[in-house]
RNA sequence: GUGGUUGUAGCUCAGUUGGUUAGAGCACCAGAUUGUGAUUCUGGGGGUCGUGGGUUCGAGACCCAUCUUCCACCCCA
């Protein structure tokens, strides 16, 4: 073996165990949300069969999944014209499996393998990591978390009402205040589309309006230009973006604009029975507001994603006054099965992006000091006998729900302070002849450096209270 | 995938137009202090300068390749 210094790949990270305690906090929050809302948790394998994977995501989407390579002689199934047909073909010659790109469409595989099973709507949430071939950057990673909560079988809205409130009530459970929850409706963007006398286009129309806030308005309409939209469309258009007032006002506006077109009005019809929903569950998101003096809850004509796939409500979430992109999204599909042989199956479902609340939590101090306890008192040892007079004694702060811990050696006593003081433990418990002769056990207050005799009684009573 | 950017001790970084033996702060280890951490003092260990080639009498510095970091596109959590 050569000496090599060890890395790991590219957009890939280690997590401490002071990163971990706080990342399962805001893995705990989520799955407390997503139980408390009927949601059941399913895990599915990291990898999938490649063909499951290939063509659900675009071609875009495709290249960055991560094949894996076949076992063994990779090479047998092929010859010398299979790598002159280009790197395509050839890749399903050599890799049948790949890693996850997501947990939506193998949720859709599970569901239709296991349809016979399963009780609709069904209603499962799914917290595991997903990889993207993807070139890493900031909040950006090879290897991240989705957090996702789906229900297949009902095209009820109740169910999109039910998003908002989780989405609502997770965030507001970590500590934050100020965010808003987007949402659109690709009926309305198809009517848009329509209205404005481009019916049909508005994936181009969608793919630029959504840059509206990165790019501008000049930025957008270049863009459009680009794309072969007419100008005289582009000028009907440009007045959706600065629609403002209400969210009833808003769809009140919209109504006008594009209310006769088929499209339109299936959107703004199922956004209206979201708001009916939001409003019988006396939600947050329409009564609380935001430093900006905005409710939470905005109808954004200008969120368009997932393109590809959603085709009924969507969502997105970004925390306001923090620099980092959405933290969740989701919406309505209505044929997720059908590219598995199950038509006819609605879902609807989002998703949380940990590494990114992670970020923001940071970012605004949100951690809650419990996320930092570790040990609460360690047992300093002097020799054999201080050792075997503190084992039951360890044992019955542990039976006390104390976290302690004993110094598993009897080294310096500099060396076991120093031990305390570098995990932060806030007690220690001395250990000597003094003490063993006495019964009364040295407590030192690490942070005030006071000590005390205490009995043991006296100590758990302490580190209780 | 396209275009930039970064890499020197465990960490944050100096290092002059290419010139002797590559430095600092913090961290670490040991001692001052054989029953007391964080403070103080003294001493110490630790680098094939990301990796591999090349130019040169001489490369941490210049050139090429590759890996990595961060950023802007594309796209996305």
């Amino acid at each position: 073996m050569s000496k090599e210094k060890p890395s790991i790949p590219k957009g890939t990270r280690d997590f401490g165990p002071a990163v971990v305690v706080k990342r399962n906090y805001i893995f705990g929050v989520i799955r407390r949300t997503f139980e408390k809302f009927g949601y059941l948790p399913l895990e599915t394998p990291a990898m999938e069969q490649l063909s499951v994977l290939t063509g659900k995501y675009g071609d875009e989407g495709d290249q960055l999944i991560f094949k894996i390579l076949n076992s063994g002689d990779f090479l047998s199934k092929t010859n010398a014209a299979d790598i002159e047909q280009g790197h395509k073909h050839l890749t399903r010659k050599i890799s049948e499996k790949a890693l996850r790109y997501d947990l939506t469409v193998p949720f859709a595989r599970f569901v239709v393998m296991n349809r016979n099973e399963i009780t609709f709507p069904f209603k499962r949430y799914q917290i595991q990591p997903v990889w993207r071939a993807d070139r890493p950057q900031k909040g950006r990673y090879r290897e991240f978390y989705q957090c996702d909560a789906d229900v297949v079988g009902t095209d009820s809205l109740l169910c999109e009402a039910e998003i908002v409130q989780m989405i609502n009530e997770t965030l507001t459970t970590l500590g934050l205040t100020d965010f808003t929850i987007k949402i659109n409706h690709r009926g309305v963007l198809a009517g848009i589309a329509e209205a404005i006398g481009e019916k049909g286009r508005e994936s181009e129309i969608c793919v630029a309006i959504d840059k509206l806030d990165k790019i501008g308005q000049e930025g957008v309409r270049k863009e459009l230009l680009e794309r072969g939209i007419a100008a005289t469309a582009i000028d009907k258009l440009e007045p959706l973006y600065a629609l403002s007032g209400s969210n009833e006002n808003i769809l009140e506006q919209l109504q006008t604009i594009l209310g006769n077109t088929e499209e339109g009005q299936r959107g703004l019809q199922d956004l209206h029975q979201v708001w009916q929903y939001l409003k019988s569950l006396k939600s947050q998101a329409l009564t609380a507001q935001n430093e900006s003096g905005n409710p939470r809850l905005q109808l954004d004509v200008t969120l368009a994603r997932g393109l590809s796939y959603y085709t009924g409500c969507i969502f997105e979430v970004k925390v306001n006054n923090v620099s980092m992109g959405s933290i969740s999204g989701g919406g309505r599909y209505d044929n997720l099965t059908g590219m598995f042989g199950m038509p006819g199956v609605s879902g609807v479902g989002f998703s949380f992006g940990v590494d990114r609340i992670y970020d923001v939590l940071e970012e605004l101090q949100l951690f809650p000091d419990s996320t930092q306890l570790g040990t609460q008192v360690l047992l300093v040892q002097f020799d054999k006998e201080s050792e075997l007079y503190a084992l039951p004694l360890l044992q019955q702060l542990r039976d006390a729900g104390i976290a302690s811990e004993l110094y598993p050696e009897a080294a310096k006593l500099k060396k076991q302070m120093s031990y305390a003081d570098q995990k932060n433990i806030p007690y220690v418990i001395l250990i000597g002849s003094e003490e063993i002769a006495t019964g009364k056990l040295k407590l030192r207050n690490m942070q005030t450096g006071e000590q005390q005799d205490s009995t043991l009684e006296e100590v758990i009573a302490k580190l209780n209270s």
